[in-house]
RNA sequence: GCGCCGGUGGUCUAGUGGUAGGACAUGAGCUUCCCAAGCUCAUAGCCCGGGUUCAAUUCCCGGCCGGCGCACCA
């Protein structure tokens, strides 16, 4: 798609209702997007085969946690820390640095992890060293080192004593919980707990559009997995295959993609985690049925630096917009990162109880004194025992593997990927080619005519189809061509024309989106017709 | 956050130191028997604040928003 095309898609979607700044009647806000009634529906849409494939289909939990949490998770978490940049701005040309940075890559420094340092000591650090501004040359020596944290902060009940946060992933929600949910699943390993919500990130400088917001909605799954015995289901997607462009590949520079199948990719070792490239596998089926063109689709390795402090090994899905490529959806795996840091912080037991196949028995120091009777008859004496017991498991971390979508780029890239023109008796058409899954709008329903009792007819058609269930748009306005453009437009797939023939045999035409073609259907059969065309159980071309 | 460019009805755009014109879209009506036709009428606009000026949508400064480049993207 030409950078031209992506402007037209822009204008489109605020002019049709897909999505528009927020707030334009103030200013705007950079990096929140209000989804119009079509945005939101497709959203909707796409959230709704996520938790259809993700959670139904896998059989996972859904659960729901609050947006502000306190600050004791981040601080657990590590987001209070390391989602915190020190910056240091220059006096002289304005320019903003990373100080942590600055005094790491200085040749007389020996600091490996600036950023663990209080910032005075940061700010010392370059005035010793003599620092300066690397795009003007001016000293740095007398600026402020102050921290930029990328998380949104308030404050809990009156007053600042109580300090929270806007999550920064929707990801936290699920860990902090995560003994009650190990309750949820009897304790058995392998589970998995998902989320779609929102999640906010203070960005610097948020650009295009929906590609980097400041409010975002992510689908997660946290997949709970005994790294000793669980094995993923390859075999479910084995012969899927995968695009992959893994860190060798991105260092080799010619940008070649290796094609693998799921298995391939495992044996082969290119992808180290079995879950993680089940989890490539069962996405890229998925993306195709959403909409994502997979001719302008990649899963690319992180490489080592670019690594959340969480994560030790990472795929992006990344979908091609303008020449450019940008993250969809991460496939990390955090190992027991996160339950570890929540039971290190908290006095929680975040472990799962792993039963042996035959108990073992260990000796063991045991320490159960009654302090109340031993401490004023033994004083400092007082003694421990070893016992022989008899263990019949043990209590272990799951790693996490974590699928986490970025919802509001899934729909810029459907958007994009499904804008599309052609000409129709010689005229040019634009038209969203969306599936008919996940369109805003199923189907449009429309009289020929505004007169002789089609209009009434054909009302009562949409009113059938809503019954019906399904998303249904009414249309009696001008001539019939221009409510077939419309339609395109917001990319509903079928419209549904009743005519004078209707009146005659109940019959109505239904035309298809992309090949403009029409058939004649039963009036009584039509709402399971649209229904199967939209769930693809039945093809238009066999009506 | 820095630099460059930009901001005129819902959308796209013309233009001006004396408050604006078009196209598309939208609504009402006429016409119209399947793909943005035509006619009539209507609704609707100079991003915000300050400065210069008798007068600012226009010139200047700042802000906000957007595009591009840099930085950033846990």
């Amino acid at each position: 798609m030409s950078e031209r095309e992506t402007d037209r898609l822009t204008e489109l979607a605020k002019r049709r209702g897909f999505f528009t700044g927020t707030a334009a009647a103030y200013g705007g806000v950079a990096g929140f997007y209000t989804y119009g009634p079509q945005g939101a529906a497709l959203k909707d849409n796409l959230e709704g085969a996520w938790r259809d494939r993700f959670v139904t289909r896998e059989g996972h939990m859904e659960i729901d946690a609050p947006t502000v949490m306190p600050e004791a998770v981040f601080e657990a978490s590590g987001h209070l820390e390391t989602f915190n940049d020190m910056l240091v701005e220059c006096a002289e040309c304005g320019e903003s640095h990373r100080a942590d940075h600055l005094v790491e890559d200085h040749p007389d420094s020996d600091v490996e992890d600036a950023e663990a340092l209080p910032n005075a000591e940061v700010a010392d650090l370059i005035a010793e060293f003599g620092i300066t501004c690397p795009a003007c040359g001016a000293p740095l020596a007398d600026e402020p080192v102050e921290d930029f944290n990328l998380m949104f902060a308030t404050n809990i009940g009156p007053g600042d004593s109580s300090p929270g946060y806007l999550r920064p992933e929707t990801a936290q929600g699920i860990f902090v919980e995560f003994p009650q949910f190990a309750e949820y699943a009897r304790n058995q390993l392998p589970f998995g707990v998902a989320q779609i919500g929102r999640a906010y990130r203070n960005e610097i400088s948020p650009r295009k559009g929906l590609l980097r917001l400041r409010e975002l909605t992510q689908a997660e799954l946290e997949h709970f997995v005994d790294p000793e015995d669980d094995e993923a289901p390859i075999d479910r997607v084995a012969d899927v295959v995968l695009p992959l462009y893994s860190v060798p590949q991105q260092k080799a520079d010619d940008g070649e993609l290796q094609e693998l199948t799921v298995r391939e990719a495992v044996e082969e070792g290119v992808v180290e985690s079995d879950w993680i490239a089940f989890y490539l596998g069962l996405s890229k089926r998925w993306y195709a049925r959403a909409g994502v063109d997979m001719d302008r689709f990649r899963y690319r390795q992180h490489l080592p630096g670019e690594l959340s402090h969480y994560a030790s090994d990472c795929w992006d899905a990344e979908s091609e917009i303008d020449g450019g490529w940008h993250e969809l959806t991460g496939f990390a795996y955090r190992g027991s990162y996160d339950i570890d840091k929540h039971a290190e912080y908290s006095d929680e037991d975040y472990t799962v109880f792993k039963q042996y196949d035959e108990p073992i028995t260990v000796e063991r120091p045991t320490v159960d004194p009654d302090m109340s009777y031993l401490g004023p008859e033994f004083g400092e004496h007082t003694g421990f025992t070893i016992e022989e017991s008899t263990e019949s498991g043990e209590h272990v971390r799951p790693h996490i593997v974590e699928p986490s979508f970025g919802v509001d780029r899934l729909v810029y890239t459907v958007l994009a990927h499904a804008y599309s023109q052609d000409e129709v008796d010689g005229e040019e058409r634009t038209y969203l080619s969306l599936p008919a899954a996940v369109a805003p709008t199923t189907v449009g329903v429309f009289p020929l005519m505004d007169r002789d009792g089609l209009n009434d007819r054909a009302y009562e058609v949409a009113r059938t189809l809503r019954d019906a269930g399904l998303a249904v748009t009414y249309d009696d306005s001008g001539a019939i061509g221009r409510r077939y453009r419309r339609q395109d437009e917001v990319g509903t797939p079928f419209c549904v024309t009743v005519d004078y023939d209707t009146l005659e045999d109940d019959t109505v035409t239904v035309r298809e989106r992309d090949s403009t073609a029409q058939k004649r259907v039963p009036v009584p059969e039509l709402p399971d017709t649209i229904g199967a065309l939209r769930d693809d159980d039945r093809s238009f071309e066999d009506l």
